[in-house]
DNA sequence: TCGTTATGACTACAGGTGTAATCAATCGCG
DNA sequence: CGCGATTGATTACACCTGTAGTCATAACGA
């Protein structure tokens, strides 16, 4: 047997965050068509995409499966995996691992609307009957 | 007058913060005292954490008061102001600026416990009565 | 006074990141 | 068939980061 799949080890960086945003929202693209939407958002040339999704494969972060002469690049990480991961980093980092912390001091810095706390709250009621 | 103080753009970076840590918890502190905090945790030498100081100093985070011939060195920005800032920079990044969705995630990928939850759920009757 | 030691400043250096140019091959078009 | 457009690969390069060494200098102790 082969070493289990490593699920990512290897951060996604702001700029190849951007690139993977877009192939979350609809995956199998070629480079051409993801510097199509991120790099006039960002303003980059198609090369600087080319090396973050070059960037990307090596990582593990994205596949890039042969088309005649190019790649379709498509998200190995689901989204939701990364963000959790990130949110969790954050979590550990700055509050010491107490995700409650974490929505304390949204709450108390008004990050929270009115609105957010009563959204929150109906969320808490659908989780714990 | 002047300029008002841009409050914090350079980032800290996380060897940094390890740095801003301990300097939360106790200001006017020498790089020595700082070294023997973190870096008998992280196995830094005294130089390194000399230029971490520095660094901090640079990017406006710490003051270093002269004291004799070396300095004490203390946080400019409060710990709250800068965590605040990474939550709210990770809220926009990640979940769209919505910071109920992230809590809803957390909730979701069991990043909560049961206790955690009905934690909350407390605090959010204190919050709104 | 003189050597030891503590200290900040400066320098170093490999690896990551943002941003891109260049190159070689290849495909499609005329 | 030949040429321009497309495409991945390779290279570039400045800046940031982690981690530390060196150096000059100033203070302290003998």
């Amino acid at each position: 047997m082969n070493t289990p799949e490593e699920p990512i080890h290897e951060r996604i960086t702001e700029a190849e965050l951007a690139v993977m945003d877009v192939l979350w929202d609809r995956p199998r693209q070629t480079a051409a068509e993801v510097c199509e939407e991120v790099g006039s958002q960002r303003g980059w040339s198609l090369a600087t995409v080319k090396t973050l999704l070059s960037r990307l494969v090596q990582k593990g972060a994205l596949a890039a499966e042969p088309d005649g002469r190019r790649f379709l690049y498509s998200p190995l990480i689901a989204r939701a995996a990364y963000v959790g991961g990130e949110s969790r980093r954050l979590v550990e980092r700055l509050f010491g691992g107490s995700a409650v912390s974490l929505v304390a001091h949204l709450a108390e810095t008004e990050a929270l609307t009115e609105d957010d706390l009563a959204e929150i709250e109906k969320l808490l009621k659908e989780l714990r009957p």
